[in-house]
RNA sequence: UCCCCGGUAGCUCAGCAGGUAGAGCGGGUGGCUGUUAACCACUUGGUCGGCGGUUCGAGUCCGUCCCGGGGAGCCA
């Protein structure tokens, strides 16, 4: 090995500020080509490509050699000049002057060219190396990282939820279950947000990041088994106060990554000129007025019925930004939401749709805030009270207006990247039938 | 749970009207002093998803099961 006095140990990425000098990089093989006397090889380190160029002569006869035995994802430690050559991929390259081998490997199951998704899922743990699958979790991290300084930025306090818990949030969507133990079944978590309304009455503003589970058997683009969503939720915020935090949050977002990962975008062939029309606002629409809308269109879809997928996916094609969808029908809507004064028919709660036909990337609604019509909705849900005697109290000591909102990781990162399913949207995807890796 | 599509070499696929298995990539060997998914030559490689049926004969036709992909319902 080299001692680093010699020559520093340097990321791909920052090599132009070395051009001229020597240098250490350790990585893997990504690509072997050979000339005879002249051998190229494309090594990554996690931080970009470079291609070494390994002449006969210029380097010691046995390292020239170990070339040979190299296979592509082989690991490595090489040193070398950089210099700029045009003729190499990204500009510069490194002029090889030691080569050691870590780990020598052949028969990499991923080359490159296409593979079906069903073998690369199976190969994720590999497939994660890929430079595409790099770039989506650097940006995925962009993401985490603007949605936790967002709202620090803003006075929200992180309050971290359950996992483990007692019942259904709402009801309505299968649960993992899982033995607690001797004391019965215990569930993985759907949602935060009830427990995070019992952090806004003792913090105000609050907000949650983790990871969700839904058992249902959905087997779609959109659809994981487990997925990160992060949720926010304040007292006193109203719908309008909603609507307009989810604007901010999604523009915010949108506007760092371009600002910060461009060249992860450009690596995934994004058009950001669609994601820059989230500076403007975004366009606010009742469900009363998207039926219509759809209706025009010719869509059959009746008042009073859910969007399915193909709804959804025609309203956010009509706008090139998110668009907000809010008051649905009381009856297609979770028991804690809050009925419009003006319209009892109608939840004060909001869908924030992505365009592109992304769909739903966020939900949202101001809560029930007042004990006897909250008892009477888990009558209206064939909920029992008893689990939530805890969610009750919070009317019964201090009640105050509050609302907050759900926003899907996953779903927003495959349209920040333009992914067709968001199974590429996370590290391990958890899907129906597949647990593995 | 339902509907549609698929399963042939490690990978991506071809295989005509039923007649006994192919290509490219990868792996191996050799060649090449500037390659860009390099190229050239040679080579390795298969219970054609399982079981049953029709047939002289099934990768091919029929039935059934298993597995995978896409979608519906449900949701972020």
């Amino acid at each position: 090995m080299f001692s680093p006095e010699i020559a520093p140990v340097v990321n791909i990425a920052d090599l132009p500020q070395y051009e001229g000098q020597a240098v250490t990089i350790r990585g893997w093989v990504y690509h072997l080509r050979s000339s005879g006397k002249v051998r190229f090889l494309v090594v990554r380190d996690g931080t970009g490509l470079v291609q070494g160029v390994l002449v006969k002569g210029r380097l010691p006869e046995e390292d020239f050699h170990q070339f040979d035995r190299l296979g592509q994802e082989s690991s490595l430690i090489l040193r070398g000049q950089v210099r700029a050559e045009l003729r190499a991929p990204g500009g510069y390259e490194v002029e090889v002057t030691g080569l050691t081998p870590l780990h020598i490997c052949q028969n990499y199951p991923i080359a490159h060219k296409e593979h079906g998704v069903g073998f690369l899922l199976d190969q994720r743990h590999l497939w994660l190396r890929a430079p595409r699958q790099q770039a989506i979790l650097r940006l995925r991290d962009e993401l985490a990282r603007a949605c936790r300084d967002f709202f620090y930025d803003r006075g929200f306090v992180l309050v971290d939820t359950p996992i483990l818990t007692p019942t259904a949030c709402e009801g309505t969507t299968t649960l993992f279950a899982t033995d607690y133990l001797d004391r019965g079944k215990a569930y993985l978590s759907q949602s935060g947000q009830l427990y995070l309304e019992a952090a806004a009455m003792a913090l105000g503003k609050v907000y949650c990041f983790g990871p969700t589970f839904r058992a249902e058997k959905s087997k779609t683009r959109r659809h994981l088994m487990e997925f990160w969503m992060v949720e926010a939720e304040a007292a006193f915020y109203l719908l309008e106060d909603i609507l307009q935090l989810c604007e901010d949050l999604v523009r915010y977002l949108v506007l760092r990554v371009l600002e910060r990962r461009n060249r992860e975008l450009e690596m995934l062939d994004r058009d950001t000129t669609l994601l820059s029309k989230v500076s403007q606002s975004f366009p606010r629409l009742s469900y009363t007025e998207a039926v219509v809308r759809l209706q025009t269109e010719g869509v059959a879809i009746t008042w009073g019925e859910d969007f399915g997928g193909d709804e959804e996916t025609r309203l956010s094609q009509m706008f090139d930004r998110p668009v907000l969808i809010h008051r649905y029908p009381r009856q297609i809507k979770a028991f804690y939401m809050e009925a419009d004064r003006d319209n009892p028919e109608l939840a004060l709660c909001v869908d924030m749709l992505a365009p592109e036909g992304y769909g739903e990337i966020i939900g949202g609604s101001q809560r029930v805030a007042d004990l006897d019509i909250l008892l009477a909705r888990l009558q209206e849900y064939h909920l029992p009270q008893e689990p939530l005697e805890w969610y009750l109290d919070l009317r019964r000591y201090g009640s105050v207006p509050h609302a907050g909102f759900g926003l899907g990781l996953e779903r927003l990162l495959a349209w920040v990247c333009g992914l067709k399913h968001v199974r590429e949207a996370i590290p391990f995807p958890r899907l129906l039938d597949r647990l593995y890796p």
